[in-house]
DNA sequence: TAAGATTGAAGGCTCAATCTTA
DNA sequence: TAAGATTGAGCCTTCAATCTTA
């Protein structure tokens, strides 16, 4: 429900440049890694994260909330990178509901190549871009966006994840 | 070209939190704004800019800066909002090229409903989260926001390193 | 030739409905 | 009943092709 509410002249700041990003961050990492990779970022996110996984394996669930992509979305996802052989589906071994995705060798390998294009990626479109910024703290930055977006207490690092 | 290259510690966490949370943010704001006035956030930006652009009435082109979004994109969203009275297209006075968009009286009416749910949604989702955070330099952060995402020498004060 | 804008096809993402197992 | 996962419909967005005027 509206409540008489306003927004500060910095906090107005601050959501024009967050909506800009949002936008062009998407964009200039699909449009980088799909000429260069033919791979979308989300699908770099998700193998990324499952190599980092003991035993490149991860529940579906877990996949999700790493990602922070949907349930749904990940299935899709997944089920693209298994018709190219880079992930397999398991069944989940304690829990007859679920499915791991395993990363395959070739996914390993692909992984391997794509990652250098992402770095470099990420450098043009972010970290070059602060060079010479002044009194640059990125920890806190970091801090700030890990906070939000979402709705409940923030489930960030150590806190209550009830 | 794939060069020798890598990330330090902190540049990956702020690649992570910042990849979260150009997944979450758009997903909220759409919710948010979907649930509660029937909007996206393409049109509620895209009607704010207007409003806050001289007389109402801004180009394609500038629609499209403003907003980030593509060219094609804009055209689609104004068609939307368009259609449901809320802007209108005008042919522009200088450039038979060009077509202005000019916000209409039931688009400002339209405007001025969604804008107190918005702020609340950026309050709860973004703002709220961020309370009791020690040494929070908002400025900072938007200052950095501002920077990234662009590909060429970045249009920000000062500098223009090729 | 190039710039402003539009269009249609294709892909990404969300959401609600559904299926299976706990 | 609820949790894990999948599916299909539909919207959002991008991209390349196209049309018009500079």
């Amino acid at each position: 429900m509206p409540v008489e509410a306003s927004l500060s002249t910095e906090e107005q700041d601050f959501l024009r440049a967050l909506s800009r990003v949002v936008v062009l961050i998407p964009r200039a990492f699909d449009s980088d890694l799909g000429r260069e990779v033919e791979m979308s970022s989300s699908e770099f996110f998700t193998l990324m994260h499952l190599s980092e996984a003991p035993g490149g394996r991860l529940r579906m669930g877990e996949l999700a909330a790493a990602t922070a992509l949907t349930l749904g979305r990940v299935t899709q996802v997944v089920t693209r990178l298994e018709a190219e052989g880079l992930v397999e589906r398991r069944p989940c071994a304690t829990d007859r509901r679920g499915h791991d995705t395993l990363l395959t060798a070739a996914g390993a390998e692909r992984l391997a190549g794509a990652r250098s294009h992402q770095i470099a990626s990420v450098r043009r479109r972010i970290f070059d871009r602060l060079d010479g910024l002044d009194g640059l703290d990125l920890a806190a930055c970091t801090e700030v966006l890990s906070r939000i977006g979402t709705d409940a207490p923030t489930p960030s690092p150590q806190t209550g994840r009830a």
